[in-house]
DNA sequence: CGCTACAGGTCGTCC
DNA sequence: GGACGACGTGTAGCG
């Protein structure tokens, strides 16, 4: 860890550290040029760059969530001295990408051995939400049988086809948000596709948490339902189920 | 800036830091949770921390281009001791999202003051293809002359309509990437909106650099055409442009 | 704030 | 590697 290194002490640390494939940090002022999908060039100012060991990269500014200039993943580091500058060339083969970052003056330089196995687990997708429906039908509505998940026609997936009480084949279409028009509409183009003969009697239910402007009128109009459903209310009943599985799992 | 500070020092930086809008960072030992849309639980492990002026968070793990955790601008940090550990509350009012990192130790901290006041610029938008376009409507075709640009439609924008050399009405949709099947129904859409009167007779053209396996075959059942054209191309065009631009403002 | 479409979107999954 | 869809997408522009 550096503070106010020279250019020179940078430049070795550097090397050192990508060859090494430490986690990289470095506070300084610097620009940046980059060319590939498209071009961009960001002038002098004081940035943070941080360059991880599996080859992305990622400059910050002070403000803003993403970062104004980056490479994904498998990118290629490359340093070099020009004009008493550090240019820190980093390639992308994809796309034959390229960024360029000219660094002026470093600030601080850290090269990090970071240790991190943590679990990550994310709770109340669109999957969980689907799995929770099947697991407990009751949470679309009393009698409905699942027939098949991620059940693929022509374009797309229906996300529940299913049985009702009386029989009637029903598709379900999940939204983990705020459904829009764009969902009813997905669900016209797989019930369109379901049924075939305009005299058999289909079901369509658009689940969601809640439901956009306009929304209700446009299911109306194709005669399609609609259950208020939301993904945190799915993810309970996910957690008891898999806290039920271990219990039995340890029985 | 700090390097294997107590807990103690932290959090009286890290209030001091905040309070006067510093950019934080930190590589510590943590625990993040996070709910909101959806709900996370990430275990224990050594992360690089950003806490950004202008409220946003970024918590990145040592591989991946994307945070594994963060918060958008605007939210609001807060902070405590618990256990003799720093929790940093992150909470964002729309949504009503929370993240809550546990600090466990940290190895560095460094509040920083960064000046970035460089201008940023990025070519080959789509934005510049279709200023190109209007620049110079040869690159579309030969007698094209444009209308208006992002004209609202029923439900969206089209990119440009314009007249063709043979007095025909012309709906331009633009993809500065590879244009899929969904770019297809996105001009369908525009299409149905415009030729209210069937006999009227509208060219479609979709402008892309590339078009993806079977978009042809759909533009073709559409009666839609399409221009191949790159945004780097669209780029030149625009620079050359802007460079004329400043030197008329020369003379 | 909601709606719409773009983004160097990124990322997983399936073919 | 291409095609397709989800994402805690984020972000800008407009009403």
């Amino acid at each position: 860890m550096l503070q106010n290194p020279s250019l020179d002490d940078v430049i070795n640390e550097l090397k050192a550290g990508i060859s090494k494939h430490k986690n990289i940090l470095i506070v300084c002022d610097c620009e940046v040029e980059y060319e590939g999908r498209a071009s961009s060039k960001l002038q002098r100012g004081e940035r943070i760059i941080i360059l991880k060991s599996d080859g992305s990269a990622l400059i910050h500014r002070p403000k803003d969530y993403s970062p104004i200039n980056w490479q994904p993943p498998g990118s290629l580091f490359k340093t070099r001295m020009s004009d008493n500058n550090i240019i820190l060339r980093i390639y992308r083969r994809k796309d034959r990408e390229v960024m360029e970052v000219k660094l002026l003056n470093v600030m601080m330089f850290a090269s990090l051995s970071l240790k991190d196995l943590g679990e990550f687990t994310l709770y109340a997708s669109e999957k969980d939400m689907q799995e929770a429906i099947i697991h407990q039908p009751i949470l679309l509505e009393e009698g409905f049988r699942p027939i098949s998940a991620e059940r693929p026609v022509d374009p797309g997936f229906i996300d529940i086809l299913g049985i009702d009480k009386n029989g009637v084949l029903t598709v379900v279409e999940i939204k983990r948000i705020k459904a829009s028009k764009e969902s009813v509409l997905q669900l016209k183009k797989y019930i369109d596709v379901i049924q075939v003969d305009k005299n058999r009697n289909v079901r369509a239910i658009l689940v969601a948490p809640e439901f956009s402007k306009g929304v209700h009128e446009l299911l109306l109009s194709f005669g399609f339902e609609y259950k208020i459903l939301s993904p945190q209310k799915c993810a309970e009943v996910i957690k008891k189920k898999n806290g039920k599985q271990i219990t039995e799992f340890f029985k």
